[in-house]
Formats: structure tokens, sequence, C-alpha cells
DNA sequence: CATTCATTCAAACGTTCGTTTGAATCAGGC
DNA sequence: GCCTGATTCAAACGAACGTTTGAATGAATG
């Protein structure tokens, strides 16, 4: 009674750091089951199926991470009052939060980040509806700003600009580590701050190219 | 013997488009083999195995690519001789012949391309070496190149940019379609020139972005 | 103590997976 | 016409998958 349901927590865990390394489609219930030391029909029992356990794994830091970045955003838009945002505030208010994730074990962590980053590159329909949901808010809370950031960036670049930034994003959360044995030893996917100051630098850069 | 078995030309056909679609991990050998009409064993009479036949998928196309890519760097050396070869260049010979797949349906067309793509983001250990196999020399090539053409940037954010690079690319090649609907409609990603444009333009700013 | 209700458990369900087998089929050389 | 080696075929293999079942467990309620 002092400790209680540790079942549903420990699965939780357990499927997150599964999930992250493997990924969702090439990881197996019994694995999950194994690393949390529960029985197997408890999955079924506390979550309905695996597929409902994937989506109540991204929830449980989602949503957290989600609502920070509008309140980043939210705070940057009061302080710059009537000026126009600088783009790189808006970029680090986007990118940002995700990316400092591994800074932060105890929520998740850079285990998290990972599998954020595994999702957005799963071909499996079902969890890219997943994640387009989870994400609405966020691209209709920035997509306007960048817009305002780049008055004079046609649409169609932007979404274009979008779409080079969240397969960045997406492989750096993913597979920062591979960068490491790729650079010799001369990159540290473990320094988050530098990691978030090339990322941001980068895209700024990106963004503000010329219109061609 | 004159020409290569049906057999096999139809099961490495199928093969590619559903690995393609639904990534490698998530296709099965009855499914490659309903597709191509031949019998389940044939995949293995003729392959060996499931990962030997991707094996066989991939090179099929990835060495005429990879020639392609340095063959164009090379062209591009002896044009600019002695002088410094534009950045632009580098990228272009870089990104351009794996973006033109989609125009080449003869050559493997728009479906390799995704292949390509969803090789980059696969987790399996196995999948990521035999990529880092076959784009080692494409690597090693590309990477003096891009550092001749930007003398003043520290090798650690030359990495890190390549890696935003790999990211970028990757996810617009195995999933530019998702662009179309994230837009409205405003960018088309058929147009392979446009996309390439896009893309080389993007990538050329953050590359030069300052180094802080 | 008896009852209740949520949780855990071992066991099995029916599918599907990659792979293997051994016989049937077909070609060309003698 | 038969032999030989390469290819195709239907069928099965054992393993692993997600899911379901029904009984055992245990703490709280009356």
């Amino acid at each position: 009674m002092v400790v209680m349901k540790d079942t549903k927590r420990d699965i939780l865990d357990a499927a997150e750091q599964l999930f992250a390394v493997r990924g969702p489609h090439a990881t197996s219930l019994r694995q999950i089951i194994g690393r949390a030391k529960v029985n197997l029909a408890a999955v079924h029992y506390h979550f309905g199926s695996k597929e409902l356990l994937l989506r109540a794994v991204m929830a449980r830091r989602l949503v957290p991470l989600n609502a920070e970045r509008l309140a980043l955003l939210e705070g940057e838009e009061r302080k710059s009052a009537r000026r126009v945002m600088p783009l790189r505030n808006v970029l680090a208010a986007l990118v940002g939060p995700a990316l400092r994730l591994s800074r932060n074990p105890k929520k998740g962590g850079a285990v998290f980040m990972q599998l954020l980053g595994r999702c957005f590159m799963e071909p499996d329909p079902k969890i890219q509806a997943m994640l387009d949901n989870q994400l609405q808010e966020v691209a209709g809370r920035f997509i306007p700003a960048l817009q305002r950031a780049l008055p004079k960036l046609p649409p169609e670049d932007l979404f274009w600009r979008i779409h080079f930034l969240v397969g960045a994003m997406a492989h750096t959360m993913a597979d920062a580590e591979r960068l490491r044995a790729f650079s010799g030893g001369r990159c540290n996917p473990d320094d988050t701050e530098v990691m978030i100051e090339q990322l941001v630098n980068f895209l700024t850069a990106g963004f503000k190219a010329k219109s061609r």
C-alpha cells in the first residue's frame, strides 16, 4: 500500500526504453514484460493493446513537452511585444525543449528523445497519425510565428524548410550517437547545449536563405 | 542465360516496392512473393535470406548512384581547376543524384529513393552497417570537398552540419509526399527540380552559417 | 469470517514469421 | 530418349508474435 501501481509505470518505462532503441515495430511485448518483470497479460489489462501502450508512452512525455514549447513561444512573443520576434528565438522554442529532454533523465531523458525521433520516421500510418494529432497544436502556433519572423519568404519555401527542419531534428534526436563515431570523436552528442546551438544556428541560416 | 531470369528481377522489383513503402522490417517475404507472383522458396534459392535480399535490392541501385555522385564531383573539381569549388556545387553533386532518382522510373525511380531514405532511419544495426559500408567511399570523397569549400569552418561544426544534411535529405527522400498535405497543397514533391533547388538552397545557407 | 473487486498469473489461442525440405518440372548435352 | 543440373513447387518446420482466458491471489469492506 505504501508503494502502489508499480506495474503500470514499470511497463511504461520498459516500453519507452525498448521502443526507443529498437523502434516500436521491432519491439515485442514479451521483451517489454521481460524488462519490466511483470506478467504478459498485464499489458493488455492496463493498456488494452500494443498500439494503445505506445500511445500512452508518447502522451506521458509529449503533453508536457508541447506545453513547454508553447509556453516558451508565448514568453518570447510577450518579450518582443510589437517588434518582430527574432527567427532564432522561434526556432529555439521549437527545437530546444525537445533536445533538452536528454538533460532531464527524471522526465524521460535521452531515451524519450530518441523514441520521438524514431516515431517521426516510422512508416506505419497509425503512428504517423498519432504524431500528427499530438503535434497539431504546436504546428498551428509555430507556423504563423515563423511566417511573422520571415515576412518576405513565400509560403512554399517556408513549408519546404519546415520539412527539412523536421528531418534534421528527428535524425538528431533519434541518432545523435551515430555522429560521435562518424565525426571521429570530434562531436560530443552528450553536450546538449552545443547540440541545440549547432542545430539552431544551422536552421536559422537555412531559413534565412534567399528565395530563388 | 542471355537475359536475367525473370524470377530474380521480379523478386527484386517487388521487394524494392514493398520495402520502400512499409519499411524493410515491416515487410514479409510472403507479401513480396505475392506481388512478384513467384514461389516462396524462390527467395532463399536466389538470395539466401531476407537480409541478403535487402542487400541485393540496395546494391543494384546504390552502386550506380554512388558512381554518379563521384563522377559529378570529379567533373566539378576539374571545372574549377585551382579555384575553390563553390559549396553549392558540392552539395548539388551529393544531393542531386539521389533526389533525381524519382525522375528516372527505369532506374528504380521514386520507389528506391524512398527506400534509401527509410534505410537511413532504420534502427536495425545490420541495415545501418550495410549503408555505412555502401557510403564509405562517397563520404571519404565529399567530406574533404566540403572542407575545402568551407576552409574557415571548424571540423566539429562541419560534422554537425553533415549530420543535419543527412537528416533533411533522408526525410525528404523517404517522406516527401507528407509535405503535400502538410503544406496544404502549396508544395509539390513531384517536381524534382524544385525539390533539389529548395534543399540545396537551404543546405548551402546552413553550411555557410557563421560558427559560434 | 465471508464477500468483493482489482490485479496477477500460467497457459493457451490462432496467426504469421523466416526458413527448410523433397519431390516435380524443365532445359540442354550426349 | 535419357541423363543432369538448374529451377519451381506445395507443404511443412519451429519459433515468435499479439491477444485471450479463467483461475489464483490479495487487500479492503461489511
